[in-house]
DNA sequence: ACAATTCCCACCTATGTGGTAATG
DNA sequence: CCCATTACCACATAGGTGGGAATT
């Protein structure tokens, strides 16, 4: 069952946090299946489908079907407002195209996924989490300085929501401190069973445990039975992805997957994932900014000069060499084969090295966007009256959207070691980054009814529970429609059409936003268990 | 108001978790100030110091009182059984009588404090603590490598109960795994604004900011913003301290303080705190056991003989050259001027190299002791039929007391850092640590009632809600009224009269074990406060 | 041959050790 | 003088960097 409007991709719109489909996916089969709740959703569907180019309507999940939120969630007053810790750095890297090294056994991302959250509510708790999804369909090569698509996009492997360790925690002790995801590592190891880890934190245990409940028994622990466990991602090298943070108010985790979900982008933290660095600029700039590589610093800081090693000067060289053209010649994105239109709704950031088209993501209508918060800086409360209006702000805000709680009969978004789900997903989903999805497992427990069940009436689309200030980016995914232009980090004048919108909001008959797949076939996640544990084998290290 | 048995303590006998009480306490004055509820506690408060000289009774709580536990405490099940690991280490440390490094920055223990739990409800959540009391009422000296009491003790800091970052979890949680609580460090430093710091481990927050809720402004926290802070405990040098471990049934952190304790007390963990080692002996263990210390061994395991430093080749020969009076000649402990008698109830742990005999605490019938348990390992729960009754053991097991809750209005057992509680508590109080008290602030929080209502009827102290299997050491605390004289760590034969009693248990009217304390005038805080502050001043780091 | 990937390395950060010498 | 304390040091662990050569 397809849906007009659908192009290289399936027509219904997931809610962006939502679980991929099996390759097998229909919304008919869903539908019989009873995964997918009928009435009211088919129609959003459709109208997510029909409406690929248009703003990011979708991302606001409506209100009834999804109104049981957690009790913590009523009357609670919030207007969250993010910030991107290290914006600038972030957007230096943007503008040469940022490139993030995937290693077998994992790599931190140098510049750091931080930010500062503030306009909670104090008492209520939140969790917030990072993931990384697929930012088009393409799969890239670094030919004469330049990134250029070649060809589709690889298969993507499901992705993993990381759960900040410190979720859930009140509003109060977010806002304190900067919130950092360093620890999650990127890594291209399909059998590394460290990404299917449980994260030892006290304040993950739980939830993962909920979540992925059949950890590998090689599971890696911090040795003193601490909670410094680090989470992986698996990525393609040559790929393009796009960092995403979650905010979600839920004192219980249990109640996170039918909760409200506030989603930022940041367009600055768009990268390619490689095994080695294609840009020499990239290159240097990391080092000369990552304490950690300070041993191959040539400038200033380092104490470099005594010991130098062969490698080392030669890389040092080579890099200023290639620096020479410094702002003449940028990387810039190729439209390559299939590049789709650069759309420019949401006009999410700043400087945008990539016109990272979605493949088959109209672009919308800049109307929809609505783009507000200062620097990197989003407020995404429903309340229209909260957002600030500062007419004119240097860089846009990240995209924000409100995701709908999501059902219960999930395809897990990362499924368990012994449960891999395909490894072939539709090569970039609606939703490559899919939240978290409740295992089947997570059925047994007491868990609140479905948000929405089958026979509820079918919400009115166009009126989003709370109201989605930003629109997504076009990421390839359900957000898939916008690709900003901006190309100065620094310059952008003022914010357009600021949360006004998002009082009287009248979105229009557009967004589904969040819908829910169903689990795949056991027999398809025994083969690929199977599978999988065969890779493990051999690449197991 | 006093009663007869106490000696150079305070009568009434705190529960060993309470904090301790301002110098002008006086139970009269806590009832007046309707800190203490009157009738129950306070014939409780007049058997414990009656039986001082008595087993450990006083550490059974009195049931209806304490009977209000957490809702998560009625029908579970568990059985708790801890035991010490890395016991074999510890006992050698033991023998040569145990010394720990403490700085101005902090020391980590060596032989680090690590458990391994058993018996829990899998699914009943636990809140699993540590804390460092005076062992007695003393102060040492190393003379002709011999530790000689020299003199009474000094002034006690508040001693801060340190939470397992990972609390509250799971039984199922803690017992997969060693529960380590290396990241305590050991401080002189009393004007150390890190001691009072939030623990920022997630699962330590909240609980953090309610018992201490004015963090240092200049607390250290994660460069990263992550959970690894570490808490740091101030104490004397020269004195003797003894480590507990503290296992509470509790899946709300806001009904810990109401909570039942299960206390372990290992005495091989006992220690002296030194700023410099005093015993080469002890020295060289370290050297040889603790791998960051790996640069300063001899024998083979280090890759030494490169490049050792003068010092360290010196440090080497005196060692070994003092290693030669192997077991003829260890350190024991003097019976010093005020050294109590020693006890011998509880008969604690294996190897005991101090007699340390608890100051007025009697010795008391080693009948009373209840022992059981293999290495180090004790079964703290309440039920007969599971402590498993192995004839014979090579240790005995710890201590193990089942503490009652404490009170609401509570003598913070730590203060935040501005406030701090009076500088100079009577040189160990009965419990030099306390567990956690209650702040005034918390207060405000709509915590349950307290346990025992100020009208309830008077509790049988002789029948204990949850039996405590073991009693607790002579710590110079309400427990002290053992003093252990096991001297071969791995040779007692039996454990002796195991968990039997404890099912039927009758305890004589002795232990009143908790009860809770006032807040200290507010008076004395302001001054104090403003001391501490000072004190900051000049030696803040 | 080419490109991507992997392995190993030196070099960093950060932090836990005790020794030594200076300090009080 | 003695002794406890402190600052600083070399040396350890643990882990994050990119380079370069080897591998695929």
């Amino acid at each position: 069952m397809r849906f007009e409007g659908a192009e290289r991709r399936d027509a219904v719109a997931f809610h962006p946090l939502l679980a991929p489909r099996p390759s097998d996916f229909s919304v008919s089969a869903l539908l019989t299946a009873g995964a997918l709740p009928p009435p009211p959703y088919l129609p959003a569907a459709l109208a997510a489908a029909a409406a690929l180019s248009a703003p990011c309507p979708l991302l606001k999940p409506p209100p009834p079907p999804y109104a049981p939120l957690p009790p913590d969630d009523d009357g609670v007053v919030d207007d969250p407002k993010v910030t991107l810790e290290g914006k600038d750095l972030w957007e230096k890297f943007h503008k040469l195209g940022t490139e993030m090294v995937i290693t077998k056994s994992g790599r931190q991302m140098f510049p750091q996924m931080k930010f500062r959250v503030s306009g909670l509510d104090a008492k209520a708790k939140y969790i917030l989490l990072l993931d990384i999804v697929a930012a088009d369909d393409y799969r890239y090569k670094f030919h004469n300085s330049r990134w250029m698509v070649a060809g589709k996009a690889d298969p993507e492997m499901p992705k993993r929501m990381y759960i900040h360790p410190d979720s859930p925690s009140t509003g109060e002790q977010w806002m304190q401190k900067v919130v950092s995801f360093h620890k999650l590592k990127l890594t291209n190891n399909i059998s590394d069973k460290h990404g299917f880890e449980l994260i030892y934190s006290q304040s993950q245990r739980m939830l993962s445990k909920l979540l992925w409940p059949n950890p590998a028994p090689s599971a890696p622990r911090d040795p003193h039975s601490d909670h410094l466990c680090v989470t992986q991602t698996i990525l393609n090298s040559m790929h393009k992805y796009q960092p995403r943070f979650h905010l979600v108010r839920a004192n219980d985790i249990l109640k996170l997957p039918y909760s409200t979900f506030r989603t930022y982008v940041f367009k600055e933290t768009e990268f390619i994932a490689v095994t080695a660095y294609q840009n020499e600029k990239i290159t240097q700039l990391k080092i000369d900014n990552n304490p950690f590589a300070k041993g191959f610093r040539d400038t200033g800081a380092g104490k470099r000069e005594k010991n130098l090693s062969v490698y080392r000067r030669q890389a040092l060289l080579t890099a200023r060499s290639d620096t020479r053209d410094e702002d003449d010649e940028r990387p810039l994105d190729v439209g390559g084969p299939a590049s789709p239109p650069p759309t420019s709704s949401t006009q999410h950031n700043t400087s945008s090295w990539f016109s990272s088209s979605g493949g088959g993501g109209g672009d919308s209508g800049p109307e929809e966007a609505i783009e507000a918060g200062s620097d990197s800086s989003c407020s995404g409360g429903a309340r229209a009256s909260s957002p600030p209006a500062g007419p004119s702000r240097p860089s846009p805000a990240p995209d924000v959207s409100l995701g709908p709680p999501v059902q219960p009969p999930l395809l897990p978004y990362l499924y368990p070691p012994s449960l891999y789900p395909p490894p072939f997903f539709p090569p970039h989903q609606m939703t490559p980054g899919l939240l978290f999805n409740l295992h089947p497992l997570l059925q047994q427990y007491s868990l609140p009814p479905p948000p929405v069940p089958p026979t509820a009436t079918a919400p009115s689309l166009t009126k989003a529970h709370r109201f989605a200030p930003y629109a997504l980016p076009g990421l390839g995914s359900a957000f898939e429609q916008v690709a900003p232009r901006a190309r100065s980090l620094s310059s952008s004048p003022a914010r357009r059409s600021p949360p006004a919108r998002a009082a009287s909001a009248d979105p229009p008959p557009d967004a589904p936003t969040s819908t829910t797949p169903a689990t795949p076939p056991a027999s398809d996640l025994k083969s690929i268990e199977r599978m999988v544990n065969g890779l493990d084998v051999e690449t197991q290290d």
